[in-house]
DNA sequence: CTTACCTGGATAGCATGACTATCCAATGCG
DNA sequence: CGCATTGGATAGTCATGCTATCCAGGTAAG
């Protein structure tokens, strides 16, 4: 299929495309000339995945490109590939991992992770993520207990290797590993906050008799 | 305390300071003279809140703004002023909520809630959102099952009742009420989406045998 | 006093991110 | 043959969230 019929197949205006394959989200097509080149299947759903990135989880067009970056990059172990991609996922690194609250936030996290028997790097920026909020909640006097992040955590992790990690394809093509842990940890991510959202409004109606 | 001591003690640079002012985030210090104003308390946990949803939360100035004016219209009952805040912090409005696959994915979303028996408004921005998603996973090739789908539903459904409504002072003033649900809302929220990114790379590491 | 420094208020400018518009020469289809 | 389409390049636009500059009135240490 040729550019405009991508397009008019994705609903994603031509410009868009072009600026897309400018910044290497998407792939180049075949060129079959000079001045003409052929997209297929996988065009067309690449560009759904970039826009669910971009529309639904925000994710920012730099982001995917490294996420892209690791996928073409066919020397990369798999486990690699996928860190990769989930690292790029995280918030963009706070200002704060320096001073002293921030420190003893982030003792409380390397104590929640080993309390759970938690298997993460020492190094991944998820856990000053995590510090972060917490030094943001005792600010707001309304600091985080134990047992909230405790429990917190119990829920998430079930839910995570029940479908999130369950339903990766580890040893497929890894364009496809890679998409299901992005679609995983973005869409269904949303999907939760939605939720949250929703069941909060429930809550309220139900305990101010609407 | 002037406008230097309340930048100093926030870390909040003046400029930055009045433009929140501008923008009806703060409200305006007291008048003590025709150019000099005292700030307080108050402020400076204001300030702490703004920079909160905005950094962590990544909440538009606009939709703190519209939270802020429901805080601050004292006619607007207290549930009214908390549903406001609550829908202010829904994604901007979807595109395509016309569609026919919009609306096959807006029928499952009124089944699930209907099946939880949870009360939530038909007008409810949340409930498009959800749908959106569900249209994208499809388009996605991976559709999330029912079974998914509730299982999320009824572990948010927990922590949200245990922890998130549990804790709002329902019946003090109306700012703490609606800050206490703010961030419950979007601290938690993220705090939630830190955690299964933590959880995504234990399992992640797990599974590969690191 | 007085003089250097703050203030509050107003206006304008800037950086980033995600597009969008315009050109151009080379096709290629009818 | 001839005109719309294509790929590639370059430049412009729009929204956000600040940041910088001015200005005149006011304060406060010496």
């Amino acid at each position: 299929m040729r550019i405009s019929q991508l397009s008019a197949a994705s609903g994603v205006p031509i410009p868009t495309i072009k600026y897309y394959l400018r910044e290497g989200l998407l792939p180049q097509g075949e060129q079959t000339a000079a001045t003409r080149a052929e997209y297929d299947e996988a065009h067309l759903r690449r560009l759904r995945l970039i826009r669910a990135l971009l529309e639904v989880g925000r994710v920012p067009v730099a982001t995917i490109a490294k996420i892209i970056a690791a996928v073409e990059d066919e020397d990369m172990p798999v486990h690699t590939m996928l860190g990769t991609a989930h690292y790029a996922l995280a918030s963009p690194a706070e200002p704060s991992p320096g001073d002293a609250e921030h420190v003893r936030a982030r003792e409380r996290v390397e104590a929640l992770i080993a309390g759970l028997g938690w298997d993460v790097k020492p190094e991944a920026p998820t856990r000053d993520e995590l510090a972060e909020i917490l030094v943001r909640l005792d600010q707001l006097g309304m600091p985080a207990t134990d047992e909230r992040l405790r429990d917190y955590a119990d829920v998430t992790m079930r839910l995570v290797s029940e479908y999130d990690m369950a339903l990766i394809p580890f040893h497929g093509p890894r364009e496809t590993a890679v998409e299901t842990l992005v679609i995983g940890t973005v869409l269904y991510g949303k999907a939760f906050d939605v939720l949250r959202r929703l069941a909060q409004e429930s809550e309220s109606a139900r305990i101010l008799g609407t």
